[in-house]
DNA sequence: TGTACATCAGTGAACGCGCGTTCACTGATGTAC
DNA sequence: TGTACATCAGTGAACGCGCGTTCACTGATGTAC
């Protein structure tokens, strides 16, 4: 078997991502350690660098597997057949609820930096484009007069709008929502909103 | 003149104050460092230490101070005797033009992190209760019907939504917003908002 | 006003710690014959 | 199938750096007489 090396590696590599996912979800993005990863992972911390060229690459790997899991997770929310207006609120809470039952994991999406000048590569910024997407369809059906980069950019806006009402209950300090309200506060909010839209 | 001590001990705050602003402003907070701010203050490593408890309470009072640069300038932006609505498109753009302009200083109201378990002081949390104070105001005479808790709460999230725009335009590296743009896409935003929730 | 002493702000070298990354080594996998 | 050699993944101690904070010292301010 010639692959006996690939296998390994690549199980090295899943063992590292397991590891930091577990990592993350239970001590924050800034809890992820490279001892402590390779020390869960089952291996010596310099085996890290042989499975990828750094802490930042493992962390992209986490994060686009948790990208896939919300992809996932806002289809499901958000059977094909419905209104717009239905698809919209439903999207938000799917939102609202992965935010709420992976916490950690989610707020890593947005609070990872690669250092300055450092590009992601393409792999991974083509996992974050997903999010707009699912937004797009309900939006072109609320707005069928905008043109397709106007509606690109008003899905991102309402997407911003609506991650951010999510992200400051769920992560500010000074103004917050109790995460009880959350749900019914944010579907307030889009209700609001796509009415507003809609005229 | 028995003030002479207490003169310099305030003279020494405001410069390492000063030097502190003057340091995020040109390299964000991570670019905040004891050492170049004492020495851009012109005293000793050691001073920052006589004059504040540690580093975090001085990027506090930095804050507070951009708070009430912040308020001031919606205060500018948005003149009484306007309409509900218009006094929310005011503040929008009050909002969106004060972080263009002042942008990594705006940034760090929301990326500075107190050490787990350490409380921001009354002093400083109270700074960041007149944001939300200024959208109360039309906010109550959009939506009447709402009792002063309620009003909070929705207001709170009507902040964090033309927060969280903001923020991914500026801050974001997958979902962003083009900054010419921004002020445009806030505007038809807050719109359809206040649209949606006056009916 | 002047002198002697006490207090305390300010100094900056040294401490301490966390932590990502490297690198000389070793042992397992693959190749040639 | 077996042996000898080559390659390369994996090891973990050591490196290196950044950086907040401390602390023994000194010099300026305040107090008493």
């Amino acid at each position: 078997m010639a692959g006996l090396r690939e296998e390994k590696r690549d199980n090295l590599k899943m063992r590292l991502i397991d590891a930091a996912e577990a990592q993350i979800a239970a001590g924050g993005l800034a809890g992820l350690k490279a001892r402590e990863v390779t020390a869960a992972a089952g291996c010596a911390l310099g085996a890290l660098y042989t499975a990828f060229e750094d802490l930042d690459r493992l962390i992209l790997h986490v994060n686009s597997r948790t990208l896939a899991r919300l992809n996932a997770a806002l289809e499901a929310a958000c059977p094909a057949g419905q209104g717009p207006k239905q698809a919209m609120a439903a999207l938000a809470q799917g939102y609202v609820g992965f935010a709420l039952q992976n916490y950690r994991l989610w707020a890593a999406l947005f609070s990872h930096r690669l250092p300055a000048g450092i590009q992601a590569p393409e792999w991974h910024i083509k996992d974050h484009a997903v999010l707009i997407a699912q937004i797009i369809r309900p939006l072109s059906q609320l707005r069928p007069d905008l043109d397709p980069t106007a509606l690109q950019q008003r899905a991102r806006t309402v997407f911003s709008a609506v991650h951010g009402v999510v992200a400051m209950a769920m992560t500010g300090r000074y103004v917050t929502t109790p995460q009880e309200d959350l749900p019914g506060e944010v579907a307030a909010f889009v209700d609001a909103l796509t009415l507003g839209l809609a005229d």
